[in-house]
DNA sequence: CCCCTCCTGTACCCACGGTACAGTTTTCAG
DNA sequence: CTGAAAACTGTACCGTGGGTACAGGAGGGG
């Protein structure tokens, strides 16, 4: 019970590793055994095939993902009581996080999916599209509660906005790995926290409109953190 | 000549499409064959291994996409002569494209390789970095010109800005496609126009702003596009 | 007419996904 | 300690797909 379990998570770290390298269909059962020290029949006996194999990698690594994003916005939450700042906080743990990768960021297993569906029942696709949905309601969630106190400088949809997040995310993700550079997924995160704390705050360099906008909210930060 | 080209062209066609769906590795040669109506040797005629299809397809995707973006913002261009507003409307232009696809956005290629790599030889590696060098390099050129102008509201570094750009398409895509939501990518490119606009232009509803700027660079048109 | 481009046909090899199933070791509860 | 279940190993086999190797054929242009 327990060492099966153990032999399985062994599978599934080094089957994440290829696959978020070379995608699904690049990645053969006949590798995964070999680094993992088992046999076919051993592999077998976890997954009873490929596509199994995949919806517990997803379902691993979404787990995982939602966990780091607990962590981090709480961990911001408890340092900052203000919504917004704390959202800002957040993007900066975020940012600090992937920047603090060594090899960089491995890539996202959702889209490695989402580059691969057909292949795939619908089950996983739809676990794939609940994810992104999942991602959607938790910044949304966060969005809302920053409306609460502060109006944006521009009218958005909160749901858009709250993709934004995950579309920057992905995006970076895809250039950091194409151009071999680390840090600019970390970049393009602080990029997101500028546009965030542009829409949200007054400019730090304009008295003027700092002046407005205390008048309608009160005093709040407004430098960055 | 002309007839190889041709279908040379077909099978690229059919692999396009294919590959977006599946990745490089869920999409065999014996499909494409099959659609292509040729037979095996006849593909071997064409390509001599996967990998050279796939440096074909991408540099052949890279080209298409290029050109897409001169249309665009130079049609945008010549529609607007301040720098600032022709990059907002290109956006635009760029969001209704998007938006105007039938069934959303196939994928882009330069992402599949992106979460492929480790198979390819380094040539494509490299062809897939310079792609998404000449987005940056391409934004770049352009936020600089609006810079030359307008001077951002928060300090911004430009190939960040640039990629930026990158990003949100990317992940829009990603996102669009996983949750088979068409109209997402469409939403995205709008919020990054909503950033740039912001990022560069006076609140639209904060006449106190409006007159500063003006002060500064005299009239321009707040409206947006 | 011949040569070159653009294929078709056939035959074959190996890697990989997957099945089947018999047997063996490990673990842990009673 | 024991016995049954869990966690494997080993072997043999099949179909599909990538890829090679040629031999040959249609069709068009010089």
């Amino acid at each position: 019970m327990r060492k099966g379990e153990e032999t399985r998570n062994r599978i599934l770290d080094v089957a994440e590793a290829a696959v978020l390298q070379k995608g699904f269909g690049g990645t053969s059962i006949e590798e995964l055994i070999v680094e993992t020290g088992i046999t076919k029949s051993g592999f077998f006996y976890h997954f009873k095939d490929k596509n199994e194999l995949a919806k517990a990698l997803l379902n691993r690594y979404i787990e995982n993902d939602e966990r780091i994003y607990d962590e981090i916005f709480s961990r911001a939450r408890d340092l900052m009581d203000d919504p917004l700042q704390s959202f800002l906080l957040g993007l900066k743990l975020l940012s600090e996080l992937v920047a603090d990768l060594p090899n960089g960021h491995p890539g996202c297993l959702v889209a490695t999916v989402c580059y691969y569906e057909r292949l795939f029942d619908r089950e996983i696709q739809e676990t794939n599209r609940n994810a992104v949905l999942a991602w959607r309601r938790r910044f949304g969630r966060m969005f809302r509660e920053i409306m609460e106190v502060y109006s944006p400088r521009e009218p958005v949809d909160v749901d858009q906005l709250a993709d934004m997040v995950s579309s920057v995310l992905e995006g970076g993700i895809v250039l950091s790995k194409t151009l071999k550079e680390p840090n600019t997924l970390a970049e393009q995160v602080l990029m997101l926290r500028t546009f965030v704390r542009m829409l949200f705050l007054p400019a730090i360099e304009s008295p003027l409109v700092a002046v407005r906008h205390d008048q309608i909210y009160g005093t709040v930060r407004s430098g960055g953190l």
